[in-house]
DNA sequence: GTCGGGCACGGAAGCGCTACCGATATGGTG
DNA sequence: CACCATATCGGTAGCGCTTCCGTGCCCGAC
């Protein structure tokens, strides 16, 4: 009852175990009467392939790892966002899923990851490519990057469209009316930070006006590097700013508000991730919002045709959306 | 270089096949020096057992599952912090960490978790519980509740004392100096949430305080409902709020600054969980802490027992610590 | 000196499945 | 009617590991 094996549900067939075999992994060699007659009899049995078995016999395992920093889950909703739509992509795929928080030292995971042979290939998000999770790409296990590597771009991924969206961000601003757009940055070793902001000084220069270095501050995607940033800014009397994510956009809204600078009144904050949905009351924030679904569909997807061994694969880049929200809007706001 | 099995470490050591798996499993029947020779020889090559093959010979796969509510990874930290935890401790014992969001419908997941194989144990979240996760309990894959099962005390599981430290964050409240001291109960369907709401009333008697059945208002442990819930218990004149969790908090922080009601000033906050460290500039959220690290190790220490067939089990019971914020204390430096 | 018990160790049988290959049946063709 | 190409099927050899069991050995007890 517990232990159903192919061999049972052959026997009570009246087939081998081969055919059984085929016959429920819609392999061809199968009349279609008696593939029929043994899905039946699996079904009534209530067969489960073994996934150990099979894995040890055929060298797949239907499962996928996927790698995302221990750090991110807890400090940016962008982790656990990120997790959640990869889960559901992998669901959709049949495909197990396997977690690994990357922490800062390698530490037993990476050869554990690669040599196990329980997983088929890798998806990796981009914030944890750093020092030794580059050994993963080069190691002969399928690997998908989520998100943009910072050096590299051998390898195969899926990414947003930064710049342009960024453009799309700050024309948004102008479009707004702000003077002067402060730009906060993400950290510098990460290529999507560098991307946004170029798309900040991209926008400047198609709207033909001059670009000011000193209004681009450095932060490292958390809030209290926004809260530093925006009030850095603030001192240099912006009145726009386009944030490298929603979370220090969120920091340079408390920035704002500590020194009674209403948002959107006196200024208006465009941020990058949608992931700060209702983080605060008021206001809601404007942002270039990562269409997480499609971006794991689109990974696992790419990752699973790696595996099965497809050529001529080539990276995806997907378009983010600009959600508006009250940070940018100056003039609809009435009153609370 | 890539496909060291067990065969090549027992060449190169010189002894068998047997020897060789033993020495590696820190079994009896080897002698310390041929151990020695044998583990210095599969560093050497690099060897990393096939878990599959493991798998299926020894019946174990030294892998976990973890069932938590899809939404709840979205909308509340909880999951996050959890999900970070359970990843922790199971890498420190070794253990792989199979994820599954549990959505509305069961889907083929019930039935792919449980007769994979794939799996020697799962991990169920309490706030997963519900309809067909009960399935689980039921069936014979070794399961470990985290959390409160709304109507079972007969499963395996790790809690946090609820009861006991809601009375301790309400005396807080009262101890400093708050008369009239609403309640923001969770899920009524959550068993967690309902000792919490005890809590709340038992902490009134025992300090001789009249108890308003009024000032106890219902919440879904969304900050969108602490918002409602808060600006309820404002119209009832609370000078003080307990809220089942740090999201709805959070929303009644909301609620009474929407209205002018400065917290702590006006109005003190406690919250639980300890998921909102930093979610709001000001004030900082007082609240019971989960010590999530703590939890997920004993979640993934009992179920590692109750996989090797260990006897005598009996579910683990955590003290939460009391946090201390601003939104707790009226004075700026507060004497116990 | 002999004998028995315990400890190392090697041999070999699987775990449940897939995949290759040879055997058989089928059907179409000249 | 003979013959080959094709579709279908069964037999069987593993995948890499654990584990049971039998053999050989050393050592203390007699």
């Amino acid at each position: 009852m517990d232990k159903v094996t192919l061999d049972d549900v052959a026997r009570m067939s009246g087939v081998s175990r081969s055919a059984a075999s085929r016959a429920l992994n819609d392999r061809p060699g199968v009349r279609a009467d008696v593939r029929g007659r043994v899905l039946y009899v699996a079904e009534q049995l209530g067969f489960r392939p073994n996934r150990a078995a099979r894995n040890l016999a055929s060298g797949r395992s239907s499962v996928i790892g996927l790698i995302i920093p221990s750090s991110d889950l807890r400090i940016d909703p962008y982790g656990a966002a990120m997790i959640h739509a990869v889960s559901r992509a992998s669901v959709e795929r049949d495909l197990g899923l396997m977690l690994h928080l990357a922490t800062a030292e390698p530490g037993r995971t990476v050869h554990h990851i690669l040599r196990d042979g329980l997983i088929d290939g890798l998806l990796i998000s981009t914030v944890a490519v750093g020092s030794w999770v580059d050994e993963l790409f080069d190691a002969s296990l399928p690997t998908v990057l989520i998100g943009t590597h910072p050096t590299r771009d051998d390898v195969l991924g899926v990414d947003v469209e930064n710049l342009e969206s960024s453009v799309l961000a700050v024309a948004h601003l102008i479009e707004q009316g702000c003077e002067r757009i402060g730009c906060i940055a993400g950290r510098s070793d990460r290529a999507d930070a560098r991307e946004r902001v170029a798309g900040h000084r991209l926008a400047h220069e198609r709207a033909g006006r001059p670009f000011d270095e000193s209004l681009v501050v450095r932060g490292d995607f958390t809030r209290a590097s926004g809260l530093d940033a925006g009030a850095t800014l603030l001192d240099r009397e912006v009145d726009g700013i386009f944030a490298g994510n929603d979370e220090m956009a969120v920091g340079a809204i408390w920035a704002a508000t500590k020194r009674g600078v209403a948002v959107p009144r006196d200024l208006l904050v465009v941020g990058f991730d949608g992931t700060a949905h209702d983080d605060l009351v008021e206001p809601t924030i404007t942002s270039i919002a990562q269409p997480f679904d499609e971006i794991a569909t689109a990974g696992v997807d790419l990752l699973d045709r790696l595996v099965s061994g497809a050529d001529e694969l080539t990276s995806v880049t997907i378009a983010p959306e600009l959600v508006i929200g009250t940070s940018s809007q100056r003039r609809i706001t009435g009153s609370g």
